[in-house]
RNA sequence: UGGGGCGUAGCCAAGCGGUAAGGCAGCGGACUUUGGAUCCGCCAUCCGUAGGUUCGAAUCCUACCGCCCCAGCCA
């Protein structure tokens, strides 16, 4: 069913543990999950939690899952939406082979169950507005009170029920409603709505009903008719589990699924809720939902974070029943820890600073560079190089500080792969600041070791001037600045991160400005990066998929929060 | 004041009556032609609190405290 090879902790959960459990006892043949998303917006990181605890369990347990689509509101629901998850689903790993469902297929079942209900009088149309139903309802701790429509005779709501397919009313003017219990301390059993009136074009059924099923009783009837034997949703449902199992008990459904509830995942840093993601699109504050800043499945597909890192990121958190906020650095973990093994090495400045290396001869010629020192079977590639190269512009400082390593007036340094350079001169413009470092190196090291054996602190990355393949360079960082957006009263927009795209010029070496779209490369010493699907023929695109992590800031971050209490300690 | 859940380290999370796994983050150190990676070490005398049962409790009982969800004709 799948492709992938599973991370496989090894690890178990409460869910696993109740699945092995009704396996073991015989209570299941054949396990059968499913992930049941709505299409009314894309899939984000939270969904890939859901569709990795589904679709793990069924491989796991040589079972199957099923994508089915929870179609029941057309109002909100589109096939853009639709073919979106599927190719999201199909990215992080995952095959349904032919059990693809949609609730809409259900339908007509559905209504045949609802006469049945009305026939056992055990629902009613109801004609009471939409906010008299509210006021009906009671309250969290009073109890409603009945509809007036409650007492209708079954032939009676059969013949309003049938009008109300036929399209013979307006949308709200009536609904059918379960008859159980207005007194109930779980608001859901307080005759909760099962159709409602809907003049709308669905996606699938187009103009063929004017009544929709509610979640409520489309869900479990849906899971019946697939056959699902674990019906795995998250914990704002565990209240309706008993409405859930009150239907599946009074219709004659062909089997009896059962709900288990686990807690959403939160992520620190940005925020998974499709109705402020939505928003965030349509106000513009990010570039689609696809934006490589966006938690959704297609942003990060963008961002360049392989799904093989996502999934080891859903196994890592585990699952559980407790409200819980993961940080955002233990995605980052799991992406970094695929990446590192599997992007090829390349060069890429990202802020370029000229260097002249004056005793190096006109012309160029080619270094041989590892393409990545994590697998040796990966090879190596020529980089051209020359007398004028480009370095990071943070790799050099006139006045370094102790623990500055790198490059810096009077210092040799290494070129990776190439040579030694010392810098002799600082060229500076006419307000000062620095144009161009001369240089000169030394040729008994190239390939980047000295025959007398010494070794630089230091290991820089560049590029040859006049081989340099300009590039757009997208740097990404947090969406949000807040670890917890809109947290302590704040305004959940004042948290977005006005940093979280910082759009460069730089340039990279010949061989990565050909990657192919999807793949993420590592520039050295920078982080990952994959080309943009906004890349032309003339200047690639690169997005920052994350940094490489950086031991030198927080030296730096430290030393700079010492040296500002100096002046206290030493008044 | 109703109903449903949850409380184990900064974060996630094992643990299911026999004396606190693992991961992330952090902090030290080794190694290093990426200040990356890798490696080694440190990081809960204690499991929301208070009682109780028991030879023995994070695990059982009682009470209390705190947090989350539910009053859509959304899912």
């Amino acid at each position: 069913m799948d492709t992938h090879t599973t991370p496989s902790p090894g690890r178990s959960d409460f869910i696993r543990d109740i699945v092995a459990d009704d396996c073991a006892a015989g209570r299941v043949k054949s396990v059968v999950t499913r992930f049941p998303p709505e299409p009314n917006g894309y899939l984000h990181i939270g969904h890939a939690k859901s569709i990795c605890l589904n679709f793990g369990i069924a491989m796991e347990f040589d079972g199957r899952c099923h994508l089915r689509f929870d179609d029941t509101n057309p109002a909100k629901e589109e096939q853009e939406y639709i073919d979106a998850i599927e190719a999201d689903v199909r990215w992080l790993g995952f095959d349904w082979a032919e059990h693809l469902y949609y609730a809409s297929d259900y339908f007509e079942q559905l209504y045949k169950w609802a006469v049945h209900l009305i026939r056992q009088g055990k629902a009613y149309v109801d004609d009471l507005s939409a906010e008299e139903i509210r006021e009906h309802r009671g309250t969290l701790t009073e109890p409603g009170r009945e509809s007036p429509w409650r007492g209708r005779s079954a032939q009676e709501n059969l013949d309003l029920f049938a009008r109300m397919r036929a399209g013979e009313f307006p949308n709200g003017s009536r609904v059918l409603r379960a008859k159980i219990d207005m007194a109930s301390g779980n608001i859901n059993f307080r005759d909760p709505v099962l159709y409602r009136i809907l003049h709308a074009r669905h996606p699938r059924t187009g103009d063929a009903w004017s009544i929709y099923p509610s979640y409520d009783f489309a869900h479990g009837q849906s899971d019946a008719i697939e056959g699902i034997t674990h019906s795995i949703c998250t914990l704002e449902f565990a209240d309706h589990r008993p409405l859930y199992d009150w239907f599946i008990e009074n219709l004659p459904v062909p089997s009896r699924p059962r709900q288990y509830e686990f807690a959403r995942l939160n992520l620190t840093h940005t925020v998974l809720s499709k109705r402020v993601l939505l928003r965030l699109v349509h106000d513009g504050h990010v570039r689609g939902w696809d934006d490589p800043r966006m938690p959704t499945l297609s942003g990060l597909r963008r961002r360049g974070f392989p799904a093989e890192g996502i999934r080891d990121f859903a196994s890592m958190i585990g699952v559980a029943r407790a409200d819980s906020v993961v940080e955002v650095e233990m995605l980052e973990h799991a992406v970094r820890d695929v990446l590192n093994r599997t992007a090829p090495r390349r060069f890429g400045v990202v802020d370029p600073l000229k260097v002249v290396i004056e005793n190096y001869p006109e012309g160029h010629e080619h270094v041989e560079v590892p393409n990545n020192p994590e697998d040796e079977s990966a090879g190596t590639r020529a980089v051209p190089f020359s007398r004028e190269l480009w370095i990071e512009r943070e790799d050099f400082m006139e006045e370094p500080p102790k623990k500055f390593f790198r490059l810096a007036p009077g210092r040799e340094v290494r070129l990776r792969s190439a040579y030694f350079i010392t810098c002799t001169d600082v060229v500076k413009d006419a307000s000062g600041a620095v144009v161009e470092l001369r240089c000169t190196y030394d040729s008994a090291t190239r390939g980047g070791s000295a025959p007398d054996g010494r070794r630089p602190k230091a290991t820089l990355h560049w590029l040859s001037v006049a081989h340099a393949v300009p590039a757009e360079v997208r740097l990404y960082g947090h969406l949000f600045a807040n670890p917890l957006p809109g947290s302590d009263g704040r305004e959940l927009l004042d948290d977005l991160n006005p940093g979280s795209e910082v759009v460069v010029q730089g340039f990279v070496e010949p061989a990565a400005a050909g990657a192919p779209l999807g793949h993420t490369v590592q520039f050295e010493r920078l982080g990952y990066f994959c080309m943009d699907p906004d890349s032309t023929a003339g200047t690639p695109v690169f997005n920052r998929t994350l940094t490489l992590k950086d031991t030198w800031a927080k030296v730096r971050a430290k030393e700079s929060a010492k040296s500002a209490e100096e002046p206290l300690a030493h008044p």
